[in-house]
DNA sequence: GCCAACGTTGGC
DNA sequence: GCCAACGTTGGC
């Protein structure tokens, strides 16, 4: 899941009420999809900051929560509303993370791209700039390890 | 249903 | 801040 650190980052989940955050905002039909039709409680999640001084994962998370309408959609003050979206009809969804742990260093979106094992990550597939992305078990767990 | 115009993402 | 590569909107 990645996320603009100016916005929100992984220091600002830590300081989060039980290190857990809903991940409101998500407005692309792809990355809903994948919140709302495969992520399940207990899914380990790597935590990405993008657009940003250094870019790459920091962390990870655990999904803590199925998913459920993003009420950000319907409120007139917020910068994510969409007047398509009512409590009636919500368009947007999203789910509750929680904070599991944070890398002594990040694992860089450079090094990511020298790394043959994750050459067949989405993320660095030409293209594409989904938010919120599908990794696989070997993906997660060698990018765990690149940051200890 | 096409597609131009516009808005957004995100690395650099 | 630039700009390529997307996704969305809306007129026709």
């Amino acid at each position: 899941m990645k996320s603009e650190p100016s916005a929100f980052s992984i220091d600002d989940l830590e300081k989060s009420e039980n290190m857990t955050t809903h991940w409101d905002g998500i407005r692309n039909y792809q990355a809903r999809n994948f919140m709302r039709d495969d992520m399940k409680i207990g899914d380990q999640v790597l935590f990405y900051h993008s657009n940003c001084k250094e870019v790459g994962v920091v962390g990870t998370m655990e999904v803590v929560s199925e998913s459920y309408p993003d009420h950000t959609s319907w409120d007139e003050k917020s910068k994510y509303y969409d007047p398509k979206s009512t409590p009636d009809n919500p368009r947007w969804m999203m789910v509750d993370v929680k904070l599991k742990s944070r890398f002594n260093h990040p694992v860089l979106l450079k090094k990511i791209k020298d790394t043959s094992d994750l050459s067949g990550m989405m993320l660095i597939r030409k293209g594409v700039r989904l938010s919120i992305q599908p990794v696989t078990s070997s993906e997660f767990n060698l990018i765990v390890k690149m940051g200890k």
